[in-house]
DNA sequence: GGCAATGATTTCGG
DNA sequence: CCGAAATCATTGCC
């Protein structure tokens, strides 16, 4: 009697037939090694990948079900044919003498054709796996669109963060968390979020001053409650000449005054912290009282470089031909200046 | 159905 | 690995 290697009967869940020869089938290996990648023949799946889909999750349990289920009727089918023909034989075997070599041989035939309908079914198995896959994890078939809510607090944070919209690992676990999204799709949203907005700041001045009155109160307040801490006036404001090459005086001069009172004296912790992203507010705040109420600055004050002005994340080469001519909508008034 | 918005992926450079 | 840019694929609106 050939006894099973058992050295696959790890789980118990093995196949008895299947596996009689170790060395051969770079095919079956590869389909097994995948099964098991793809948790539907391990155990329980312990190693926690990205891929948690509820979904995919129940799907997959799915086949694992079906595969194991036909894995097993396959099985328990091989194992009642080998004993039948062994009666066969067995019965035979008065009438005429057979060996056990030839017994054996019978055996293995039977084996290998069980196993070859093993793999048809790892094949399949595989198969599907594959499809579910395509379906579920390629989030491009089936992408949401996120929450309104979501969107809002991952622009408002950008809009806050405007001289810097670079979200640190840990406020993109925060973000995440929010708006019930993966960090990775808030790093895909900044992403999508600073392209976007540097190749057509116009079309999004609107949200820009939206966001930026929304946390203008709290800002300015803090901004406010900080300067008061902080007595230096910043005397001078040397206003280095090169800086007049700007066309915006107004958010330049805030800007750098913010600066150097960041960095100077005080040990303020939180000042530091929270006056960046309060300028970026402020500025906002800025422009658009100067484009909307008064008359102060008149309409050359919004426009496509005040963002150069700020100095931003946005390279110093500034995109000079405004885009291309598909710009549409009207609304846009662009200097012809510099 | 066309079209813009938008989330995700791919490509490329550091 | 991260980010910019280009591109893809779906969604949602007209």
């Amino acid at each position: 009697m050939p006894d099973i290697p058992a050295s696959s009967r790890l789980t118990g869940l093995s196949i008895r037939g299947a596996q009689e020869e170790d060395p051969p089938d770079p095919q079956l290996m590869r389909l097994d090694n995948m099964l098991l990648a793809e948790g539907v023949s391990g155990p329980e799946k312990g190693g926690g990948s990205a891929i948690e889909h509820s979904d995919y999750r129940a799907k997959l349990t799915q086949i694992r079900q079906i595969y194991h289920t036909e894995l097993e009727k396959y099985e328990q089918a091989c194992n009642e044919f080998t004993t039948h023909v062994m009666n066969l034989l067995r019965e035979q075997s008065r009438t005429r003498p057979i060996s056990p070599k030839e017994i054996e041989r019978m055996v293995g035939i039977i084996h290998r054709k069980f196993s070859s309908i093993q793999m048809q079914l790892k094949q399949s198995t595989c198969e599907a796996v594959m499809i579910l896959r395509s379906r579920f994890l390629d989030a491009r078939r089936k992408r949401r669109n996120f929450s309104k809510q979501a969107t809002e607090i991952l622009n408002e944070y950008f809009y806050s963060h405007l001289s810097n919209p670079y979200p640190s690992e840990e406020a993109k676990e925060e973000l995440a968390k929010k708006c019930s999204i993966t960090v990775s799709q808030v790093s895909n949203w900044f992403g999508n979020k600073r392209i976007r907005y540097k190749k057509n700041i116009g079309k999004f001045q609107e949200e820009a001053n939206l966001y930026a009155a929304k946390t203008a109160v709290t800002a300015a307040h803090a901004v406010a409650a900080a300067v008061q801490n902080n007595q230096t006036n910043s005397p001078t404001t040397p206003n280095s000449g090169s800086s007049g090459s700007f066309n915006l005086p107004n958010s330049g001069d805030m800007f750098m005054n913010m600066q150097s009172l960041n960095g100077d004296s005080y040990q303020g912790s939180q000042v530091g912290a929270n006056v960046q992203s309060q300028v970026d507010t402020l500025r906002h705040v800025i422009n658009q009282t100067g484009g909307y109420n008064d008359g102060l600055g008149g309409n050359s004050l919004y426009s496509p470089h005040n963002l150069n002005a700020n100095g931003g994340w946005q390279d110093a080469t500034t995109p000079s031909s405004v885009t291309s001519p598909t710009e549409g909508p009207g609304s846009v008034h662009s200097d012809t200046s510099n």
